[in-house]
DNA sequence: ATTCCACGTTGTACTATACAACTACTTCAA
DNA sequence: TTGAAGTAGTTGTATAGTACAACGTGGAAT
């Protein structure tokens, strides 16, 4: 049970510390684009589009959050709103296609940095390190 | 190679998902202490005290961040200011008897949620990803 | 038709953060 | 030994991200 329990241990420092760093990280390589702004807009160019209560229901974030986001891409000509001609409370909302090219940018660029990471990782390990790690937020989103 | 950039794709979208749930989570569990106050109050209480410049140092803050983040620590009880004695430029930093008893709290039901998420994990699994997360954090710190 | 609900915006407040300017103190070198 | 340079910490100011509450508008159901 101790090294169960050690275990657990590391693995909470670690996601803590890593949780802490991420947002700082993520401005200093990418000042255009915050890591909210960015996964918002991922979202958008992964689901071809969607409202912002989807967004905020899958980020977990208030409504109003959302739609000052999505204003502020908006400003930057990132995204692109399309009211539902099935109903008008709706707007649908798309990546622009000066804000899918700057995701692909921003996309390329943190997948680099991963790579450089990740670069000295042998291939079974990475592939077990995601697993974990699609097992741990699974796990996270079911028990909150 | 194929399989090497999907396992590296995995652990950037699930880092990432991760990082940006993680501080609303932690507010949510303990509206009383903060991800960073907790991280802060955690360092003090295992370093047996430290100076706010190291503070800043290790957890890549701007020392006026540390400085009111320690403010709050202490207008809330949980954190003392020793003046060294050696150079009166430096506080030493301190738990309070408060402090600890609320830091030890936050920590066993931080603990207690994480057991709960890795409750059906096997012990191999759980120490090959605490290993995983140690080696990626380490290499975040190498790389920047 | 009225009531209720869903979608989104805006007002307000708070937290975390950085940068710059400042004070107080220490160290070092001429 | 004194003046320059450096270090520790605080405070002023600005910004981003966030939540909650109040609101307007439009659809749905009784």
């Amino acid at each position: 049970m101790a090294r169960r329990d050690e275990s657990v241990e590391t693995i909470q420092q670690e996601m803590t510390a890593f949780a802490r760093r991420a947002r700082a990280t993520a401005a200093r390589m990418h000042p255009e684009l915050s890591l909210v702004s960015y996964t918002l807009l991922a979202h958008l160019d992964d689901q071809k589009g969607c409202r912002a209560t989807d967004l905020a229901a899958h980020y977990l974030l208030d409504k109003s959050t959302v739609s000052r986001q999505i204003s502020a891409l908006e400003k930057l000509g990132f995204v692109e709103r399309r009211v539902d001609p099935d109903d008008h409370r709706v707007q649908v909302l798309h990546p622009t296609a000066k804000g899918a090219q700057m995701l692909a940018n921003v996309t390329a660029s943190r997948r680099q940095a991963f790579h450089e990471r990740l670069a000295d990782w042998d291939e079974e390990d990475l592939d077990r390190f995601a697993t974990y790690l699609l097992r741990y937020n699974a796990a996270q989103e079911r028990h909150g």
